[in-house]
RNA sequence: GCCUGGGUGGUGAAAUGGUAUACACAGCGGACUUAAACUCCGCCGCCGCUAAAACGGCAUACGGGUUCGAGUCCCGUCCCAGGCACCA
């Protein structure tokens, strides 16, 4: 064993010999338990980020952790290959985006075995190639004809100058990011996958998953967002539209109809079309309405106007007109493109009302009443104006809402008014019931070049035809560059001429691609079988392996990319590809790595962002933070606080960098060690310098205590209270490792625990052959428990320390719970839940004896002199508590 | 704007409703060293009292509430972050 702890000898050694004996290259065994762990793939933008470093550790160790409770542990890699950056740095350098992406992929393949990473690379999986995508078109055509894919027209940022559709992403504060155009709605036709089709099951089946966390399920029945409601059809007013005929639209609130005063319809609407045909002012609002972007925080969060129609429909109950207006707020292609407006329950509704001096009529009024059953009025109810502090009091007086203003249908609650109305409105035929779902299907054409073409063929004669499977795939060619006006495909002929498969009359093909979404949500079942010729995934190796049993990603990705996994999984099994009904049983969103930011403002009114590499802070005496200045020279730059890691920012650290100079250990032990997975991480310096430091020491105590021979047995029927407490010591760190690693997923306590127990262990005498022997007790298990996290240095201490065999094959270290066992337990003592003293009793001392020792302590009795003792809480092995008064 | 999280020392953070600040980092003081690095030892929330301690008071974004006891549960407010369907 060398005496200096040297990470770069260790870890190559380490590295080549789990290669020469594809130590993580995985079969199926029957009868041997599997563990699936996935780590989201990265897209190759060129190098590791710290996010990636994160991500992959955090798989590791628990892939290596479940390795050590005997698993068959599965952990696959690949690339998500496809997608608008590699067109955008084939602009910038005029190179191809698939040269561009396999460069990267083989870059960061290299960064990724750096770090130790056991993953099993015979399944590397890259969707770019045909050989992935070829079945993802395959599924697309049998999707096609079962009509779960189909076409309509959806609407998109155009980008005038450009001639070309925008990603949100591209468009900034309403201008293209490259030409500076304002940016129009475009309608266009798009395939689309019916995913709402699947509402109903992709909502249900959250409550199976019981290793999800809450937070996402929770995001995703929101994004899903099951509402009951009804359609509502107002007749037209004749004399003001013109001609006859109905407005539909949709309402959760149909308990509220009495107090809508107007209706206001997407400026696309056909009664806005109607309207504007011979009305300047409305044509120059529709055409306002449709500039901006399509995003729906843009849209929300825009001021919102209206102009009225002129047009009136007809209320279904009451038979009063209301104003119809164009509101840029309400959107076509959203349900039914108009909403009614009920402006004293709705803010929005009330905000809009207001502006324009629409009428605001309430149809509810509060009441308190004693708290019973709804539905039931009770005699005693109060009228309003219940003071709320004499409210508070009687907690009996619960605040609810009754209905008012609405002829026959006042004074109900909720229910009552809803079932009244929409009762009433199904007999006059002017509305029914509806269960409806905020989710929306799921359009996935995209007028791209670096993506999966999309394998339908246009016919003349035949319409949209399907790519048969025989001529499977459409293969996209690799050695285009594009020039950002519109789709380069589209300007092919050698692409899109074709014949028509089913007549075999000439016919163009499809030229947009498909959204990298699609490759996403299915190559964890591909991974299972990755080079499989006869279909998509090798049934029988899917079953074998899914669903995953961790998978571990960014919380960002809790809605599309997850909703869209789930959906994928469902399809394939409708297929008869996959038995399960859910791809992921456990989920681990792990937050982002943020850094701080540095800059000096522009002239132009822009910020000129510098490293945190590149930068000194300053700090006061007690070390906080008072200012920080350039390196270069030495003048101040403001401080711009916490972000997530970015190139915008210019507040990315290369991790490459970290290790290079510390090694994958460090880095990897740092990352785990800084923060819980979940939570946000923080870059520091000093942090990985720290993490550096105790991995020496952790070698420096192996080499002393190897150097002087390795000992005998240890004889735990014999050992002196000294080392008593050490060994409970090196038992407690394996069962709060365990309870950490195992079940919490919290490395950065189970790291502490070890970082605790090495504490104890290096003031441990080590003279005595049984000394020794604990120690080496102690050091194996340091070793073992921090084997996955650090896995380099543990296979040589454990080689070191003499054990046979590889440490990537060891067991999990078990509890002895008899070397936990004491005798005396400390006890705190409060006073009024105040802490006044500590207390020592026996660990077998019975309630009475704990509670009179407590009473007896000195400055129990000072502080409960002259009160009356209420109370005695005690609780075992904890604390008691004397109330007193 | 809407949905979901978060806010604890100088910093990262810890705490099944039960001793708030474990474990680290930074800082300060000391030992070792020709010197430095490494390493080791000690101190380290704020305030009061004190020669020093003992001791006491106050602190988990802010304001209320429930409880013998609240960082943790409930109500309200502020701030920050992630997502919002064409970034991945």
């Amino acid at each position: 064993m060398h005496e200096q702890y040297q990470p770069r000898e260790i870890e190559a050694a380490a590295q080549s010999l789990w290669d020469a004996q594809k130590s993580f290259e995985v079969r199926e065994q029957p009868g041997k338990d599997t563990f699936y762990c996935l780590s989201m793939f990265p897209y190759p933008s060129g190098k590791l980020h710290m996010g990636h470093v994160r991500n992959y550790t955090i798989g590791d160790v628990i892939a290596r952790y479940q390795r050590m409770q005997g698993k068959n542990v599965l952990q696959p890699m690949g690339w998500d290959a496809f997608g608008m950056p590699a067109e955008n740095a084939a602009m910038k350098n005029q190179v191809a985006p698939a040269k561009w992406t396999y460069e990267n992929i083989a870059y960061m393949k290299s960064q990724l075995k750096s770090l130790g990473l056991g993953i099993d690379w015979s399944r590397e999986v890259t969707t770019c190639k045909p050989d992935y995508y070829r079945w993802e078109q395959w599924l697309f055509t049998r999707l096609f004809e079962k009509g779960v894919i189909y076409r309509k027209n959806g609407t998109v940022n155009w980008d005038p100058v450009d001639q070309t559709v925008l990603a949100n992403e591209q468009v900034i504060d309403g201008r293209g990011w490259r030409s500076g155009a304002l940016v129009e709605k475009r309608e266009i036709p798009m395939y689309y996958f019916r995913i709402t089709a699947y509402a109903e099951e992709l909502l249900q089946s959250l409550d199976e998953l019981t290793g999800w966390p809450e937070q996402v399920k929770t995001m995703q029945r929101n994004w899903i967002g099951k509402s009951f409601g009804a359609d509502i059809v107002f007749d037209y007013d004749e004399a003001s539209v013109g001609e006859a005929g109905q407005l539909k639209v949709y309402s959760t609130r149909p308990d509220t109809l009495m107090g809508a005063t107007y209706v206001a319809v997407a400026a696309e609407h056909p009664l806005a079309q109607r309207a504007a045909a011979n009305n300047p002012e409305l044509q120059a609002f529709i055409a306002e309405c449709k500039a901006g972007s399509v995003a729906e925080a843009d849209m929300a969060t825009m001021e919102k106007k209206g102009l009225a129609t002129g047009q009136f429909v007809v209320h279904p109950l009451t038979g009063a007109l209301l104003p119809v207006f164009v509101a840029n707020y309400v959107l076509w292609g959203y349900g039914e493109g108009a909403v009614m407006a009920v402006p004293a329950h709705d803010e929005r509704d009330f905000e809009f009302a207001n502006k324009y001096g629409l009428p605001i009529k309430p149809v509810y009024k509060k009441i308190f009443i004693k708290d019973q059953p709804r539905g039931e009025r009770n005699p005693e109810d109060q009228e309003e104006h219940v003071d709320p502090a004499q409210w508070q009091e009687w907690y009996a007086w619960k605040e609810h809402l009754v209905t008012i203003n609405s002829g026959k249908y006042n004074d109900l609650y909720f229910d009552g008014a809803f079932d009244a109305i929409v009762a009433d409105l199904e007999a006059g035929d002017h509305g029914a019931r509806k269960t409806q779902f905020r989710l929306r299907d799921w359009g996935i054409s995209r007028q791209r070049y670096w993506g999966c073409p999309i394998p339908i063929v246009h016919c003349d004669s035949c319409g949209d035809v399907p790519v048969p499977e025989d001529q499977l795939p459409v293969t996209l060619p690799e050695d285009v560059v594009p020039d950002g006006a519109g789709s380069p495909l589209a300007k092919m002929p050698e692409f899109y001429e074709c014949s028509c498969p089913k007549c075999g009359k000439p016919a163009k093909r499809e030229t947009d691609t498909m959204d990298t979404f699609v490759e996403s949500s299915w190559y964890y079942a591909r991974y299972a079988s990755p080079t499989y010729e006869q279909g998509m995934v090798d049934p029988q190796a899917a079953n074998h392996w899914l669903p995953v049993d961790q998978y571990i990603g960014g919380i960002e990705h809790a809605i599309l990319h997850l909703l869209y996994a789930r959906f994928f999984h469902k399809l394939m099994r409708d297929e008869g590809l996959v038995s399960s009904n859910e791809p992921f049983k456990n989920l681990l969103t792990q937050g982002m790595v943020v850094a701080e930011t540095y800059y000096r403002p522009l002239a132009n009114g822009g910020k000129d962002w510098f490293n945190p590499a590149d930068v000194e802070v300053e700090r006061d005496a007690k070390a906080k933070v008072i200012g920080a200045k350039l390196k270069s020279d030495g003048l101040p730059v403001e401080i711009g606080g916490t972000e997530k890691m970015s190139k915008s920012k210019n507040n990315g650290v290369d991790p490459q960098a970290m290790i290079d100079a510390y090694g994958a250990d460090t880095c990897r032990l740092f990352m785990m060690f800084a923060a819980p997975p979940e939570l946000s991480l923080e870059w520091s310096d000093a942090g990985v310098e720290g993490a550096s430091r105790f991995l020496r020491r952790v070698w420096r105590l192996a080499q002393s205590h190897v150097s002087a021979g390795l000992p005998g047995a240890l004889d735990t029927g014999s050992l002196n209270d000294a080392q008593k407490e050490i060994r409970r010591a090196i038992h407690l760190a394996i069962k709060q490792a365990s309870q950490d690693v195992g079940q919490h997923h919290k490395f950065n306590t189970a790291i502490a625990q070890v970082m605790t127990l090495m504490n104890v262990l290096e003031k441990a005498k080590a003279e005595s052959e049984q000394d020794r022997a604990l120690l080496q007790e102690g050091l194996e298990t340091v070793a073992l428990l921090l084997a996955p996290i650090t896995p380099h240095i543990c296979h040589a201490l454990w080689e070191a320390l003499g054990k046979d065999g590889l440490i990537i094959d060891a067991a999990w270290p078990a509890v002895d719970e008899s070397a936990l066992v004491q005798d005396t337990l400390t006890l705190v003592v409060q006073v009024n839940g105040k802490l006044r003293g500590e207390i020592q009793v026996p660990a077998a001392a019975s309630r009475e004896e704990v509670e009179a020792t407590a009473r007896a302590n000195e400055n129990v009795l000072r502080f409960t002199e002259g009160l009356a003792i209420r109370k005695v809480i005690v609780v075992p092995g904890k604390l008691v508590n004397i109330v007193a008064n």
